[in-house]
DNA sequence: CTTGGAATGTCAACAAGGTTGACATAGTTT
DNA sequence: AAACTATGTCAACCTTGTTGACATTCCAAG
């Protein structure tokens, strides 16, 4: 083996993998400290923030969709949806077509909540990207979507250029 | 502003962020979920899986470090650290120079479930690392390294060479 | 040598947010 | 009419976090 070909496999070493792993858990708490913080002063937890982000991201969803996504099952759902929607913050709406499902939309004030949460969020992940520049962030994004359950990553990337 | 500076800078929109953040929260899920699995086989969780890790890497590290790293309370770690010195998977022994600290170590036992739960938490990061590529695995790092709390990153990137 | 403070352990009570299981209700489909 | 589907709800339980109070052990400073 060449030294290039031995050096082109060193991120592959246990040693590479344990550190990445490491960052993985030290980044995720970063990723969700500042959310926290702002959540903790509300009584909500995040359980309340991805249910928030999702309806927003995709008003209108039902309750089985976000079931889904969120991979947890209804009862614990309907808990943190209860509290969202008895705040005002979730309107949640019986179906045309079908009236056995629901529709669930932020209200004014969910998006209001929604909107200071993502932009604490986001504020340290544009730093971060600024930081690291485009060639990095494009690596970053494309290891994540590595990462994924397949089945996740197959529709998450099929949103690619939504 | 001409059109390279506007592509540039495309990877800070508010879309672009949000679609980092989803692709966070979803690599995180698929990056616990195989130890997941295997925790739930031996009546553990991540918590157990944590600290089993920390002391790992650590051999000889006090509950003190521990809380630190982990970031959570003595209460909370003590729980985990008890059953597992009760079912054998921990050495927690008094300190030689200052006999107040535990020093704690994994048994062979401990090392054992080590193996198998890093062994399939590896499997999938370096899956993902071969088919993202050296240049991808190198941005993510970076971009990982920008969103941990400061104080924790310069911890971090201080072991960079170890 | 005594006293203060530090490191640790432990008990109790509580909360969030997961789980399973059982059941009710409404609505759709066959 | 019967079967299935989507949702909600009640109850019980688990893990993992929290705070508060207190005991123990030991180092170190006076």
């Amino acid at each position: 083996m060449t030294k290039d070909q031995s050096e082109n496999l060193l991120f592959l070493t246990d040693e590479q993998l344990r550190r990445a792993t490491e960052a993985m858990f030290f980044a995720y708490r970063g990723f969700t400290a500042d959310p926290d913080r702002i959540l903790a002063g509300h009584d909500y937890g995040r359980a309340h923030h991805r249910a928030i982000h999702f309806i927003h991201r995709s008003p209108g969803t039902t309750v089985n969709n976000l079931l889904t996504i969120l991979g947890v099952t209804k009862q614990s759902l309907n808990r943190v949806l209860r509290t969202l929607v008895e705040d005002g913050l979730v309107d949640s709406r019986v179906g045309d077509r079908d009236r056995r499902e629901r529709h669930l939309y932020l209200t004014d004030a969910g998006e209001t909540l929604e909107r200071k949460l993502s932009d604490a969020q986001r504020a340290r992940m544009r730093a971060a990207f600024r930081e690291a520049g485009p060639v990095a962030v494009a690596g970053f994004r494309q290891v994540l979507e590595h990462m994924m359950d397949p089945e996740l990553r197959r529709r998450f990337t099929a949103t690619k250029d939504s």
